[in-house]
DNA sequence: CATAAATTAATAAAGTTAATTAATAAATTG
DNA sequence: CAATTTATTAATTAACTTTATTAATTTATG
């Protein structure tokens, strides 16, 4: 592809930005249909075959894609399905969380290739960065030669203010206190010269499921994951939308309502971390829900009025981030098992059958289809994104 | 231009379109600097002098633009500031409202050629229709032949939902409630064969401001209208997102809280109305509010009130968006005079310090500049904007 | 003060890229 | 075998870039 300067529209464009944007076109066609015979290309793109002849041979001889098997069964010649080839692009994903850390080698399908992951009661920097050097090693060791030069790139999922949030005392609080002044990029620059790119935890699940999951049905959409602290995600024109700064789909901080009245946001009201006080506060030990999928179900007693809860609180959420967007869809994963999400879900769309809805234009809610992997698998996302596809934002 | 159809970045590119992106591109840059030299536009664009150069001369002869006097002053040869041609496009906004309608004749650069009003206390398709009739052939008599041929369009801006929130009784209520029924496109087209443009009114206001106001400042803000029924907008990448069905924005709609503590909507906490209905309790005639600015001095009694119940409200709605998208700014405008609208932005600045911004970017909180004709002017941008300039969603 | 030098702007000519259209070949089905 | 669809090649066209030239100034110098 090119150095990456014509991306945005408000730039001219030259012959060249043209073919870079036609490549880019098809790749996130196949991409996002997963197999197109060129005739179906040159209809969706609105090219000429032979433009489409042209570029996909040269997509083709660059690795990028594969050829499947030709599709007979109708009249006049069959066609030959074209496909993005797993092993065209490699790409790291990391996720930094509040309770665990993850690495993730994927590859241009998204598949992972390598799941790496690390838990701890709270993150330090020198741990975390020697966890995912460890990870790049064990990548290093994995691929052949060849398979190394195509890693693309390093995604880094975390939440803006990792050092906040957080009652963190003793010894450790200092270091903690440091992730503060901590610099991703220059920080990982230190042991590889990959690129970096830095994204938004949940906006990084977001863009997950946009990519491999529900998303692909929808235009608009907000994104809800529920994780140790709840955040989110936002899909505009078939694209995740970062925002000027990174921070569009703080969803977290929507406001909300405490018990007396008093105003709260959306993180203290909808988020696992008050189910953990729930239980801490009925002498379960929380650590249970990261470890354990049964044990939701175990402690239904706990769980349930927890999601009653949460799903009202997400309920008028979604309708405050509808008056913002007219999304088409609400889509809700969360650090769960899936049936706790179906569960969720189902309650939310009851929950906001009691709600004004004057003036507004009501979004399908669905269910996420990733879960807790998303943060990592979407972190992934943004090297080939940046070097590959088409970003209509 | 062309056919308008290689608009939006999922489609593939060829030399026509490229030619038609960098026509808009330059068009939308000096829409914005207001005059710019080709050097300028060269280093704006990334293209290279020659480009430039001929497409100027095409536009030029087009008559879209003109050239300004040369530039003298500094070493070397003196530049040529081009500017937009005034009397090179012209077009019609009209606003619906739920007390006046408004029809615009506008040329180029947003000046206003033509202005008519009607007040009423309920629209009823006929009358408005027979307004907007007569606007068009005071137009037509006002314009020469070859002007005539140059209005681009008719931009129509009007509240999504006219027939609600109007509790409208007796004979005039059945043909009220027909708006719900009412297709403007068709509508107009017995009347006149220019393109026709639907916009949601708040979100016109958006528009105009950000081309012709403040808002070429910002990157990235939210709108907030207040008139009889406080409405909004939104802007992303410099350019005014509508939404896949044209109701991003409904800023109305927004949670609020009620003074026990239920759950409203910000259209009834923060609009004229409201104020409106203060009034009328303390037995003023309220519509003195639309015919004679200086009442609300006059009436500061009632307004101070209002302005301080509608700060609180906007403020917290503003928080409301900066979680859904990490706006830059808000910019707040008004069916009311200026001097109302710098109180109110004042207060707003004052009340969001008390709100709880735990994972915010705080915008800044500006007013906006073009009041209540905004929303004409900015219907009249529609069809401008979808022939001769760039739309970056 | 006149002239030369330097700078900036605008345009022209030539060359390059990547699209389109038209023509042709290939592979199937019925 | 005829019709149809797919895929490719060849020729043409559009629109850009680079390089070079001319024009209009300001600044410096004798």
């Amino acid at each position: 592809m090119d150095d990456g300067l014509v991306r945005s529209l408000s730039m001219g464009l030259s012959q060249k930005g043209v073919r870079d944007h036609n490549e880019r076109l098809l790749l996130s066609l196949l991409q996002r249909h997963g197999s197109l015979p060129a005739p179906d290309l040159a209809r969706l793109s609105h090219l000429s075959p032979p433009t489409i002849s042209a570029i996909l041979r040269k997509l083709e001889s660059d690795g990028l894609l594969t050829r499947g098997d030709p599709l007979r069964g109708k009249v006049g010649k069959p066609s030959v399905p074209m496909m993005l080839d797993k092993n065209g692009v490699y790409s790291i994903g990391i996720k930094i969380g509040r309770r665990s850390a993850n690495f993730l080698l994927t590859d241009f399908t998204g598949g992972i290739r390598l799941h790496r992951q690390v838990t701890y009661t709270h993150p330090l920097p020198r741990e975390v960065f020697g966890f995912v050097q460890a990870g790049l090693a064990a990548a290093a060791s994995d691929l052949s030669h060849s398979e190394l030069a195509r890693i693309c790139g390093i995604g880094i999922a975390a939440p803006f203010d990792l050092w906040n949030w957080h009652d963190l005392t003793g010894p450790n609080a200092a270091e903690f206190q440091s992730w503060k002044n901590i610099d991703f990029t220059a920080e990982m620059a230190r042991f590889t010269d990959l690129p970096v790119f830095v994204i938004n935890d949940a906006t990084a699940g977001c863009q997950a499921e946009h990519l491999y999951g529900r998303g692909k049905q929808f235009r608009d959409y907000a994104y809800f994951f529920v994780g140790a602290f709840v955040g989110g995600g936002i899909v505009l024109n078939n694209a995740v939308y970062e925002g000027r700064l990174g921070n569009a789909g703080a969803l977290g901080s929507l406001r909300s309502v405490g018990p007396s009245g008093e105003s709260r946001q959306l993180v203290d009201t909808a988020s696992i971390h008050t189910l953990e006080a729930r239980l801490r506060q009925a002498g379960h030990n929380p650590i249970t829900l990261w470890n354990n999928p049964q044990s939701w179900t175990d402690l239904a007693d706990h769980v349930t009025p927890w999601l009653d809860q949460t799903a009202i609180e997400l309920a008028k959420a979604s309708l405050s981030t509808c008056a913002v967007i007219d999304f088409e869809a609400i889509i809700i994963d969360g650090a769960f098992p899936p049936v706790i999400r179906e569960e969720l879900v189902k309650k939310v769309r009851r929950a906001i059958e009691t709600e004004d809805t004057r003036g507004l234009i009501l979004p399908v809610i669905e269910s996420g289809s990733i879960g807790s992997d998303a943060r990592a698998l979407g972190a992934a996302c943004s090297p080939v994104l940046s070097q590959f596809m088409l970003n209509n934002n």
